[in-house]
DNA sequence: TTGTAGGCGTTATCAT
DNA sequence: ATGATAACGCCTACAA
C-alpha cells in the first residue's frame, strides 16, 4: 500500500539500513553524499514516509503528548479558559516539534475506562488540565510510569509536578491597582468552586491589610454558582443596595466570566462600567476582551504554562528519577475599559 | 519495562496467541472459560495494558483521527467558534470511542512540514476544520491516500468530502424571524472574509425579497474587517446618523463576535440593545450566552457536525471507492435577549 | 562505506 | 481448545 524503507531501497539499489540512516539524518559522514543524494531523490520521487507507528514501536516513544481535559464538564472547550490553555499548550507543543492528542470524557465513564487511553503507549508523557480528584485518574497515574504535570494546580502532595500561576500575587496587585486609582470600598465575588479561589481571595485580603483598609465582611461574596447567573445578579443587587457611601466602588471577580455575569447584572440594575463601578477580572481568557466594556483583567502567559509544562515532562522521560518540580509563573496586569478612578 | 503480552502468558501458563485472544474479546467460545478466567486475572494483577502502537502497526490503523486547526490564525482556539466546531469533534470522537489528535501550525510553517505529520500513519483520517486554499495542504492531501473530510466548507470540488451548516437559510430564517417581529429595515452587517458570507447574505436579500422589502443597498455592509473593531465602530454609527425614520430597527451579523463588537459600538452610541435596536449573530459560540444582552443567533450542530464528519471518514475508510458526499445539516434559531418586536 | 539480521509487542494464520 | 510463528515497518548493532 503505502511506500516503504524497502521499496526504496530497492528502487535505489540500496540497502534498507543505508536509506534509513540517510534519512534519520543521523549519520550524515557515514554514508557517500552521492548515494545520499540519490536515496534522498528517490524517497521524494516515490512520496516515501516513514512510519511514525513503526517507529515509535521501536524507538518506544511516540513524541506525542496527551493533554486531558476535565471529565467533569460536559463541553470543556465552551469555556474559554481552558481554550487558552488547551492553545497555549497546543502552541508550545507545535514549536517543540511535538504532535498533540486531546483527551476528553464523558462524565459517565469510568476511570479505568479512561486510563486505558491515556496510558497504552500512544503518548510519551500527559499535561492535565485541571485539578484531579483524589478518586481521579490521580492515584493511578502515580503508580503507571507515564510522567505527567499539572497545570493549574498547586496540590500540597510533593509527588506532583505542577505548573501554575502566581495566584496570590496576581490578585494582591489587581487590588492594589485599584486602590491606587482611589478604590476604598471593594468588593470580591468569586465562585464557589476552583482550588485557585483560596490564594486569589487572600490576595485580595492582604492588599487590604497592607492599605489599612478595613476588610468589610459583607464585601467577600465567596458562594457564588458560576453557571447560575441568578445567583450572581441576586449578590451584585444585595451590594447595589446598600447606601451610596457604603456601597463597593470596586468589584473583582476571580474569573472573567464571572466578571461578565456581574457587569450583565451591573447593567441591570441601572450601572454603568466603569463609570458609575469598576469590575476585573482573572485570566485574560478569550471574553476578556471581546465583552463590552473590555476587561481589565489578570492575563495568564498561557503559551509558557504550555511550555513549561512539555519541558517537565521531557525532564521526567530524560531522567525518570528527578524530584517533583512546582513552577509557579508570574502574570501580567492588563488595564482595559472596565476600571476607572473612583470618584 | 512495561508489562507485555509474553509476560501475562508466561506467568499465566498459557501461550501468548491465547492471551491476545483473550484480552482482544474476539473469541469468546474458542478457549476454556475457566482458563479465560485466570488469563484475565493475572492481566489484571500484573497491570498489563497492551501496546497502542504494537497493535497499530498490524492492524495498520490507530483509531486516531487528526484535527486541523487553520494555519492563518495564531490562536485559533481563541475564537470561540473554532473551540466550538473542535469541542463538538471531541464529544462525538469520544462518544466512537476515537482518539484525537489536535495539529495546529504556525504560520510560518511549510506545507510540507504540516504535511509530514498528519500523514505519516499516526492518525486514520483527518478533519480538517477550515476551508484550506489551493495552494495549501488541499492537493496534496488528496493524492495521499489519508481520507480527509472538511467541516465548515462547501466548495465545489467533487473531490472533496465535506459537512456543513445551511448558511442560506439560516439566515432566511433569522430574518424572517425579526420581519415577524415586525421590523422593516433590517440591515446586514458581515465580515469582509469567510466562504460563508455568500449564502448568508444571499439568505438575508431572500427574505427580504419573499416578503417584499425592498432591499436597501446603504444596509448591506460586508466589508468590515473583524480584527478590527474601529471599522465596526465606524460603519454602525454612520448607520444610526442616518434620519429615525430610515434608521434600521435590527442589525443582523454573520457571526457573534461581529454581533459582540457590535453590540458594543451601539452602546458607545448610546443605544440600548433590545430596546433601541435588535442585534442577531450566527455560531451561537459560547460568546453568545456570555455576553449581555445575551444573543439572538443561529446555533449550528457542533457535535453532530463532528459525528457526521467522523463517520465520513469511516466510510471512505471502509471503503475508499466511496464517492465523496458533501452534507449540509441544519440549524437551529435561538432567541435570547438581544432582539424585541419593532416599535 | 554498506549490508544483514534481530527485535520492538501485537495480531492472525495456521498447525497441533 | 491451544500454541508456534510469521508478519507489520522501522531502527541499530554488528558483520562484511
Amino acid at each position: 500500500m503505502a511506500v516503504r524503507l524497502k521499496d526504496v531501497a530497492d528502487r535505489a539499489g540500496v540497502s534498507v539500513s543505508a536509506v534509513s540512516n540517510i534519512l534519520s539524518g543521523y549519520s550524515k559522514s557515514r554514508i557517500k553524499p552521492e548515494t545520499q543524494e540519490r536515496v534522498r531523490q528517490v524517497a521524494l520521487e516515490m512520496g516515501y514516509r516513514p512510519s511514525a507507528v513503526a517507529r515509535a514501536l521501536v524507538r518506544r516513544q511516540t513524541d506525542t503528548l496527551g493533554v486531558v481535559l476535565p471529565p467533569t464538564s460536559q463541553a470543556p472547550l465552551r469555556d474559554p479558559f481552558f481554550s487558552a490553555v488547551l492553545e497555549g499548550v497546543l502552541q508550545a507543543a507545535t514549536t517543540r516539534g511535538r504532535d498533540t492528542m486531546v483527551f476528553t470524557a464523558h462524565p459517565t465513564s469510568s476511570t479505568q475506562e479512561r486510563l486505558g487511553k491515556l496510558c497504552d503507549g500512544r503518548c510519551d508523557g500527559l499535561i492535565v488540565l485541571y485539578q484531579p480528584s483524589e478518586n481521579d485518574i490521580l492515584t493511578e497515574l502515580l503508580n503507571l510510569s507515564v510522567p505527567f504535570v499539572l497545570t493549574s494546580d498547586w496540590r500540597e502532595d510533593p509527588r506532583l509536578f505542577c505548573v501554575d500561576v502566581e495566584h496570590h500575587e496576581s490578585m494582591r496587585a489587581m487590588t492594589e491597582y485599584l486602590i491606587g486609582l482611589g478604590h476604598r470600598r471593594l468588593a470580591l465575588l468569586s465562585s464557589n468552586i476552583g482550588y485557585y479561589v483560596g490564594p486569589r481571595i487572600a490576595g485580595y485580603q492582604e492588599a487590604l491589610t497592607r492599605q489599612g483598609i478595613p476588610a468589610d465582611p459583607r464585601f467577600l461574596i465567596s458562594d457564588l454558582i458560576p453557571w447560575d447567573p441568578s445567583t450572581v445578579l441576586r449578590a451584585v443587587a444585595a451590594l447595589m443596595m446598600l447606601p451610596i457611601d457604603q456601597r463597593p466602588t470596586a468589584l473583582l471577580c476571580t474569573n472573567d466570566s464571572l466578571a461578565a455575569i456581574v457587569i450583565s447584572a451591573l447593567s441591570r440594575v441601572g450601572l454603568r462600567v466603569p463609570e458609575d463601578i469598576s469590575v476585573t477580572g482573572f485570566n485574560d481568557d478569550s471574553s476578556a476582551v471581546r465583552q463590552h466594556p473590555s476587561l481589565t483583567t489578570i492575563a495568564q502567559p498561557y503559551e509558557t504554562i504550555g511550555g513549561c509544562a512539555i519541558d517537565l515532562v521531557q525532564t521526567q522521560l530524560d531522567d525518570p528519577a528527578t524530584p517533583p518540580q512546582r513552577l509557579r509563573l508570574p502574570t501580567k496586569l492588563v488595564i482595559r475599559e472596565s476600571t476607572a478612578p473612583a470618584k
